[in-house]
DNA sequence: TTGTTTTTTCAACAAGTGTTGAAATTGGCG
DNA sequence: CGCCAATTTCAACACTTGTTGAAAAAACAA
């Protein structure tokens, strides 16, 4: 393996990655030309068809870059975390592991994930690009938690842990595009770009959230009838 | 006041709204042309021009339209929560009334409204949407929301509060999307068309989230210092 | 050097963009 | 009817879009 500061080239195709990565993240996939890409990369506008061929794949290069580098950090995280309670972890040590390569560490200050956290969040929340691109390239990844999940909590049901879910994928879908609308809200106590402030306080949020719909299941095996959801 | 039932012409108006609308929740702003808008509303392409101003007046137009309908809504449950409970009303009950207006009740299975979400979740993701209009048209009716939070657990802390508000805006704006996403990652268990099944699952799921903060608080008071968040 | 491949530039294409002014049409009222 | 104003249509403007083929330059091997 090469030394890792490998920079042989001033190249252009991850300069071109980098640039199209910050556009398409500020402005979405149909507010950016290939103009201006390549105007912010710094190289000829016929440039990025000749690396990666049409607009749409250009997109899909730019997202699938940093996908695979979550995941396996992601599930490096739950697979350390399943060996340590060996077999039987807690709900809240499953979100940490699923939160902490996001939103802890050298990536909250690096203004390259800035751009692709806000891409995903873009994406995450189109009707169009979010069936294929998040399926695609983060569903395998998110099933492995779920599997998880039902370890921690094998008396929840299926419906209630998915629901759950996606109130996670939700909060943290918004904590990624750090749109600086909760600066605003709260008069500037609290700053959507402070990651680490952000994992703290979801990993508490989102916890109580699962746990609340175990003590439902255990209420209602004790025959009970809860309030809850069925 | 007038019938509710009035509809004296075909009015172009409202077509063109309606069909900007739906081209603008699937496609966002720059993935739509007025000619597809025109000729979805069935006019010429000149009239949204002659109606509402350039393009982006008529998209703020679309957005204004229903954003003032769920503020009064909203702010009616609000009320009706604060004077049942004099004073003293629940997390859950003001969770309620935030979600009950878009979730439950006709707009649930109307057209108009579903495309209205997915603009809404859109915009809310957006960073250069999300700043201006959000804030424009959501934030006074929120904070009167933070406000009946305030009283339903005073003891908490302002910024736990908003971080706990981000977290519930975060997952009502996913549900608000309806991707399909949901569906395809449970197998088709949930459906994240069923705003009603995302109704109970989002009030009991964030109930939860905002009352941990409350038994942190409460534990912070008493000298032991907790785990969670300052 | 020569020859060959890869990379980069240039210029242009055909199609589509928002916008607008002027003409045509409609509707209301005397 | 005629008159005026509001509405609708039409055609075109000036400009931008993604894409591409051919030429030019650079990199590399013999």
């Amino acid at each position: 393996m090469s030394v890792t500061r490998t920079e042989p080239k001033p190249d252009r195709r991850t300069a071109i990655l980098d640039a199209a990565e910050e556009q398409f993240s500020k402005h979405g996939f149909d507010g950016v030309t290939l103009r201006a890409i390549a105007k912010h990369a710094g190289v000829d506008l016929a440039l990025p068809n000749y690396y990666f061929g049409p607009k749409r794949a250009l997109f899909d290069a730019v997202f699938l870059r940093r996908a695979e580098i979550l995941n396996s950090a992601r599930l490096a995280q739950l697979d350390k975390c399943l060996e340590e309670n060996e077999g039987k972890p807690t709900v809240e040590a499953i979100i940490q592991a699923f939160l902490r390569p996001l939103l802890t560490g050298e990536h909250v200050t690096d203004d390259g994930w800035k751009h692709y956290y806000a891409l995903v969040a873009y994406v995450n929340n189109s009707p169009e690009w979010g069936g294929r691109l998040m399926t695609q390239f983060f569903d395998p990844m998110i099933q492995r938690f779920m599997s998880a999940l039902r370890l921690a909590m094998p008396e929840v049901e299926d419906r209630d842990l998915y629901w759950a879910y996606h109130c996670l994928s939700g909060a943290l879908t918004l904590t990624l595009a750090q749109t600086g609308r909760l600066d605003h809200l709260s008069s500037g106590l609290c700053q959507s770009s402070d990651l680490e402030d952000a994992y703290t306080h979801m990993v508490k949020f989102t916890t109580a959230g699962f746990e609340s719909f175990r003590r439902a299941a255990a209420r209602k095996k004790k025959g009970r009838s809860p309030k809850g959801p069925s």
